[in-house]
DNA sequence: TTAAACCTTTCAACAAGCTTTCAACCCCGT
DNA sequence: ACGGGGTTGAAAGCTTGTTGAAAGGTTTAA
């Protein structure tokens, strides 16, 4: 699960980063606005944390901007301002969610995770599909109840795939997933990642079905 | 659009009722748990608003009914209690959003709206024509709901002619949307991906009709 | 009747994706 | 530091779907 984090206040940037380290989502921290447009447009979140306190620029300029251009990516945004007027606006802009500072970390995590459940379908932090049962906590997918050992590049082609299941998922998007750096991975790892999940998964009745030019996309026959 | 609006205090429910209506939802209430019960599984709503503070039960035992029962229905509690405790555990139960009482009606109009757009893919990237719809953010035709599997010339093909529906498409503009550089395809080409197409959607009632000259035009005969 | 426009089928070249193999690369325990 | 076992992704050959030229048939308008 990856998270944007953008937040200029070094202190409270720290304390969220240990707070969303420990639940295991990978966190990218941007202290201006710019820095946070580029990563926008270079890869892809699966949640973004936005503080509308920014220096160099109007957070909801950044949200404006990214809802223009349909980018679908869940928005949390933080504000210290009064008044409610800030937080109307962001919602109507686009935002999912708000909340306004000074706020506990415990508080915060309740609405990541219900966004996460909200905006990827699914209670808890299991969702199952099919025989198949994904927890995004433990990092682990279970098949009739068993865990399936995966290895981390497996699990991550997976993950995305339940995730979005029933959905087509492209070759980039994948690509953007497992990239730790910023090195895309080549399609024909790709492919050999989808092999290897495919051969896991289809003793399970699910399987994954090839979109010719478009991706890929998990389907359960569970008639 | 069905709210079922869950309430016992009297003024609020009635200054509830007022805004919601004027927002063109058709509105429905309950004042008590049980009666909402048997509202919630007797008919389908399309968003349930929850008061935390009922008389006859605690809402958030509702709350849990639903979400074990997996009806997929968003909720938004309303509470006047103190703390983050109780929002924190309704968020945890699978509700959508919360308001603290007192709140502003105009941000409580924000929210469920926010709340609609959220839950049913506001920004609809669909259209339907007859028995097909286009989805141009997929890329993909589904016809009865099934996604029909193009290829990437045939798609083309039928996105412009369903974004134009009714109206005639020439053959050039067709090259056009199908050429990648910018050789231009021959009008023989077309031709053959044009009877391809027709011979995908025809069963579905749509038809490409040739206007002799001009180019072509989807019609669908929805009778 | 004739020519132009359009339809339809076929097929070879091509591109996308599949699969297997294997060397390099971790990690982890000794 | 060393060795073993799993992981990773480049490489290469294979399979399958896509593409559009070609050729011949059909319709339309004049």
């Amino acid at each position: 699960m990856k998270i944007l984090l953008i937040e200029d206040d070094a202190v409270l940037a720290d304390g969220l980063l240990h707070t969303l380290n420990k639940n295991s989502y990978s966190v990218f921290l941007a202290t201006t606005c710019s820095f946070a447009e580029q990563l926008l447009f270079a890869q892809d979140f699966d949640l973004v944390i936005l503080d509308l306190g920014l220096p160099d620029k109007d957070g909801l300029q950044l949200l404006r901007l990214l809802r223009q251009r349909k980018v679908p990516v869940p928005v949390l945004i933080l504000t210290a301002r009064d008044g409610i007027n800030d937080r109307i606006e962001g919602i109507e802009q686009g935002a999912d969610d708000y909340m306004t500072k000074p706020f506990e970390l415990r508080e915060l995590e309740a609405r990541i995770n219900a966004l996460f459940r909200r905006c990827y379908g699914g209670f808890s932090n299991e969702i199952s599909i099919g025989k198949l049962v994904l927890n995004t906590q433990e990092q682990q997918v279970f098949a009739d109840k068993k865990p399936l050992s995966l290895s981390a590049r497996e699990y991550g082609v997976l993950e995305i795939l339940l995730l979005q299941a029933g959905k087509v998922v492209s070759k980039d998007r994948i690509a953007q997933r497992l990239a730790t750096d910023d090195d895309a991975l080549a399609d024909n790892a790709i492919e050999v990642y989808i092999h290897r999940v495919r051969k896991r998964i289809e003793p399970y009745n699910a399987l994954i079905r090839t979109v010719r030019g478009l991706g890929y996309l998990l389907e359960t026959e569970d008639v």
